[in-house]
DNA sequence: TTGAAAGCGATACCAG
DNA sequence: CTGGTATCGCTTTCAA
């Protein structure tokens, strides 16, 4: 009979106050949450068969009437695992973390989280979002990795610094990887470098002759790791070309801040602009239209993301298509690393773009 | 001395198999994640103090002395607490589960989400968000179970069943919230009613005149859940006016199939069209213009969303703008029923709806 | 002021 | 084929 609890009395109390707890809020009262223990002790078994028969475990046998007054039981008492536990007694989970980015980005973007959800479920990993709002840095990463989740997925958007990554990796994490336009020390990196949409566009206009080409930059802070490696990339493609001059154009999303651009339209002087993205795009071509600026004509206007509403304007807008590669090739990278943690960061560069013309340059 | 392990070959075995198992993907290599127990070992005091010390336990007073040793010692280890082992020997945790909706829903929609979330970290909860795409109902909601949250924030597309309710109350979730068009059975709902946008279209449009009025209908078929009763809100406030006719139209969202239903539009006699939102109102658009409808002349067009690209088109589009209440209410809400679980299921109208006139009716 | 120890729920070993 | 039991990491009561 091993040991004999000394004085139970104050744990017997907190159990029960848990216990019989105020009632849920649906159906019926409820008194507790059904343990394993609690189907064993209905089943009739030990908890040690209720967990080999709600696990399949494939080493033991047990016989079909007793899997079923199991499986009974746990149905009748509506038992859930408590994964928490599992996780603990295991040592591990198959919990991968994903951030959620500071700022919603685009439709792409986010297309490819959830085909990446898909896949890493059917990997048969828990892919959980972690909202880290208004935590900075390392205080969200030791967040995360109280979680001890088995991946973590960060944007790479500089969040995460390569003590973050430290602090995960020390927390048991087989695989850190960023997806965005960043990297990070130590971790294996998805790589969208932005740069590329930049000297797509650049080289796009340059190709039609334009030389004094503008960058609209958003105003929003938010899009600021997009938004400067992009002009970055307009001004590598521009160096390649002494002709070429380039400008930075602030823009705010929101039809003054347009109207205002468009007034000082001519004195800026430019046959080219490159408009971040198609809705900036699409709010600047209003705003040059209405100042009695002609697209192409006088300046060409080049979006990005291949919005289908960019194709609806008059003229139809060009624009830089990007693509990214298939959520299941990511997640069968996560897996591969998680397997076998033991190799190099791995940098793969993802963002496949491509100049799309339209009518507007 | 209670107890004495027999047979503790194999456990320390299998530990010793996790402790120096292959090193973490950067840094130095590594042997093992830190436990309250290596900090305590490292600062020469016992687990329960460093327990005090890192929880800043209020009732317990430690030496300053302590306090910094132990400190110290967490830092050079890297140590961070382990939320599942917290949790289980709490018996509760702090965490706010939101399924995210099967279909990426709109900018108000996720605005609120990221408010939520802010507001809900506020209020000292851990908000986590969980990819449950390709799973049906009730095997949602039991995977939800497992992880043991105090509250559910569900959308209310339908996916979460009064059983599905069951399960998590009976799992321990204090408050199960469904927050979108639908509510259900047994839990708390923060109704977005999408009657009321097709309501609120339908009069403005009515009540300039128009009486045959066509209805977007998108054929994607993850937006049926807001498609289905914005169109019913359509026919409601037609059916006070015996004159008013109400034509649902499939619209993919693609340029093709706006060419189409713009090709067929003299025959079906509408003049005025209800176009589910402002992005399927601008793919119509441009189809009817091309098709030499004129709008509003021959037909008024209604969007929904105020998005701010519609406000740029020719001519501009009137819409209906939607209103949500603050993330800090409905932050406040859930808090108030996890403390006091025991109310009945409340159900809130969260959407206010007021039409835009533009220049497109 | 600190330490010893019980126990949260689930799992997997070994013995019976 | 089934049961007893130690263990994961952490918190908290009681005793020293």
């Amino acid at each position: 009979m091993g040991h004999i609890p000394e004085q139970p009395a104050h744990r017997d109390a907190e159990r029960a106050r848990r216990r019989d707890s105020p009632p849920g809020p649906p159906g019926p009262a409820r008194v507790s949450t059904p343990t394993s223990a609690d189907v064993a002790r209905l089943a009739g078994v030990s908890r040690a068969t209720v967990s080999y028969v709600l696990n399949n475990a494939g080493s033991v046998r047990i016989s079909e009437p007793t899997r079923r007054r199991v499986r009974a039981a746990a149905d009748e008492l509506g038992y859930v695992p408590h994964a928490a536990a599992r996780s603990l007694r295991a040592g591990h989970s198959r919990m991968v973390l994903m951030p959620a980015p500071a700022m919603p980005v685009g439709g792409l973007y986010s297309h490819l989280f959830s085909e990446l959800q898909w896949a890493l479920r059917r990997l048969d990993y828990t892919v959980v979002q972690f909202g880290s709002l208004g935590m900075s840095g390392d205080d969200a990463a030791r967040a995360w990795a109280e979680l001890r989740p088995v991946a973590v997925l960060a944007p790479g958007d500089g969040t995460l610094t390569p003590r973050g990554v430290h602090v995960l990796a020390r927390s048991g994490a087989k695989a850190v990887v960023t997806l965005g336009p960043q990297r990070v020390e130590g971790a294996h990196a998805l790589l969208m470098d932005q740069r590329a949409v930049g000297r797509c566009a650049a080289e796009h206009l340059l190709g039609r002759g334009s030389t004094r080409i503008g960058v609209v930059v958003p105003s929003e802070p938010g899009y600021r790791t997009f938004s400067a490696p992009r002009l970055a990339g307009v001004r590598a493609a521009a160096e390649a070309r002494p002709d070429a001059r380039v400008v930075p154009l602030d823009l705010g999303y929101d039809e003054q801040s347009a109207v205002e651009l468009a007034g000082r339209w001519r004195e800026l002087g430019l046959d080219a602009v490159f408009a971040y993205n198609d809705e900036y795009a699409m709010l600047l071509l209003r705003a040059l239209q209405d100042a009695g600026v002609d697209v192409p004509g006088d300046t060409a206007l080049m979006g990005a993301d291949d919005l289908l509403l960019g194709r609806l304007l008059r003229p139809r807008l060009s624009t830089v298509r990007m693509e990214l590669p298939s959520g299941q090739r990511l997640a069968e990278l996560v897996d591969r690393v998680v397997r076998d943690p033991a190799g190099a960061p791995e940098v793969h560069r993802l963002l496949g773009v491509e100049a799309v013309r339209r009518e507007s340059t």
